[in-house]
DNA sequence: GTCATGAGTTATCAAGCGATAACAAATCCC
DNA sequence: GGGATTTGTTATCGCTTGATAACTCATGAC
């Protein structure tokens, strides 16, 4: 998830998968049959995931949460933007997803994107409750931050004023956290 | 641009470019010199006319527009809204540049996908006047049509209901146009 | 003990890729 | 009209990539 998430499907290569997996590159190739179908069960387990996500925000009463922090915590929608924005922890999960979305001409994997975005569609509006337009708004914003997730726009947070305004209206009270998750990012990452 | 829009940077090969602009493949890469030079290229243009289109808007007084659609036209962010989906007209305008967007860890695509990117948010706040928070509402729309556009989600408008339901709030009287213009898409791709 | 099985490796291949080199032909300049 | 320049071509190379084949080696059943 990890590698797909910073070059792509077309750009990883499963050599560089094994070699974050610590395997050998055959097989990588040889437990998934094939490189799509290794980035197919990519985009299934991130797009549990993040239901799973929703599910526990749905399902837990508000008030209890940990972090008491801005960007209206109350509210429904609030809370799944948050629990949206968590997801940044599990390292190329929303990436993953978002170079599925932009390969939509791909013939298979193009209809599982389909699938999967209107999943989150259905679950926004039939089990959050949501109106199609606070579903489409709700969207937009995920789209955003992932949009800026891939820009590594973090990386000019702190050199460019206008990039910290965007990022600061963006995520808020989060900003120092994705910070941090960035941070060990570029740590982690074997080059 | 449409081949890139299409299959993404690295997925674009120099041989579909060729192919697409009638000429041989030896001859794309001479005269660009490298592939990635060719897709910067791509990129700098398509900014230019996506915030030319912007000038355009900005500078024309509302009312005199051809098309009274829906989506308040009056406002002058529903007018840019509207000039940003008529980016769709230039076919991969819009998607090469999201292309580029989810690229951000390439140490030169990234560095210029986040400079293109912040131009459109100085441009939104400083030229059209909006506040931070309406330029980051507007980008997330725009992010929103870019990956439902990405996803191809047109192809399913017929046969599931809720994508028509999404791409009807989404698009509003625009929905029609996009419709065409993803017909005649189909039809122009030479394979 | 030994045989089967699952987990993983090394070695290697065929295809596709971007790039380079050498050449061909039209056009321009004077 | 003939050299120079631009505009393109064909042929080909070296590298990377996903995939395959054949092999190794633990582990456990009986």
């Amino acid at each position: 998830m990890q590698v797909f998430g910073d070059y792509g499907y077309v750009g990883a290569t499963t050599a560089q998968i094994a070699r974050a997996a610590g395997v050998s590159q055959p097989y990588v190739v040889q437990t998934f049959g094939t490189k799509e179908q290794l980035f197919l069960a990519v985009i299934e387990q991130a797009l549990d995931r993040l239901l799973a996500a929703f599910a526990e925000v749905v399902e837990t009463p508000p008030g209890d949460s940990g972090d008491t922090d801005s960007s209206d915590e109350s509210t429904l929608a609030g809370r799944l933007g948050a629990a949206y924005v968590d997801q940044l922890e599990d390292r190329g999960l929303l990436l993953s997803l978002m170079h599925a979305f932009v390969l939509g001409r791909d013939p298979v994997i193009g209809r599982v994107g389909r699938e999967g975005f209107m999943k989150v569609y259905r679950y926004l509006r039939d089990v959050a409750g949501f109106s199609p337009q606070e579903v489409r708004g709700f969207l937009a914003e995920g789209m955003l931050i992932n949009t800026m997730v891939g820009l590594r726009m973090i990386d000019d947070v702190d050199t460019d004023p206008d990039v910290e305004q965007l990022l600061e209206c963006s995520f808020e009270g989060k900003l120092d956290k994705v910070r941090a998750l960035a941070a060990a990012d570029v740590a982690g990452s074997p080059g």
